[in-house]
DNA sequence: GAAACCGTATTATATGAGTAATACAGTTTG
DNA sequence: CAAACTGTATTACTCATATAATACGGTTTC
């Protein structure tokens, strides 16, 4: 059963983007794999305290995307391929390393500073 | 007269906040400098193609933090001292950096990896 | 001084996100 | 088999975002 203890609701953006977004950095980590269970959609909304019609909309999504199966009575689970792992991969990490490369250039700074800073508060 | 040249309307957030957050950076870039003249509401909403009760909102939660002033018949315009400065650099890079280093770490990333891929899309 | 700007304010409307309360049919589990 | 779960669907409501169309008074500029 994939767990969602290293997960909290932020503000700033839509909570069913923030699950999703949380699954897949779990499947890019390799926290979450081929043929896990997820939890329920009541369960979930019950544990993180939101709508099941939120939680509802995450995993449709998911589902559209060929990322998890839904089997109307039995839980959900997550199908995976390499090449679909791959893809994700891709496109996650490269999306979030030219937000912040972006957003970095914007400010002023040079390659060297945004290295020393991310050593410094990588702690 | 400040420019917008390097602004674009990107989905995923609120317009007023994007135009705030540019805003601020080309504060830290010394893009922006103290006493520099904003485009007008209508000149700006126009330019960026959005409504100008959208600049409003973004103009007047800068003025309500500091940054701007606005006289009323007038133009709107920056107002800087050293110390809002060095709060803004510090609130804005620490913000970036420690969200870059939270979706690093639970795509399962070593610091060294995270560095290399930087260097790799810096260009 | 008058025209053309400026900031500010108001009211109305549309859309998306999230909540809330149900309902129904299929699957597990005892 | 029956109870307790599943996924799925529907309708209604609140709130924030963004748009739209004005209006009023102050400042520049010619």
């Amino acid at each position: 059963m994939i767990s969602f203890d290293g997960f909290t609701i932020e503000d700033g953006s839509p909570i069913y983007l923030q699950i999703i977004l949380y699954i897949k950095r779990c499947i890019i980590a390799g926290t979450i794999v081929d043929g896990d269970e997820l939890p329920s959609r009541r369960v979930l909304s019950a544990l993180l305290g939101v709508n099941p019609n939120t939680i509802q909309k995450a995993y449709r999504l998911l589902e559209d995307e060929g990322l998890i199966q839904s089997h109307s009575g039995a839980k959900s689970c997550v199908v995976l391929d390499s090449r679909t792992l791959q893809r994700l991969r891709a496109e996650l990490l490269e999306s979030d390393i030219k937000n912040i490369i972006s957003a970095m250039k914007q400010t002023g700074l040079e390659k060297e500073e945004v290295i020393s800073l991310i050593k410094k508060y990588w702690e």
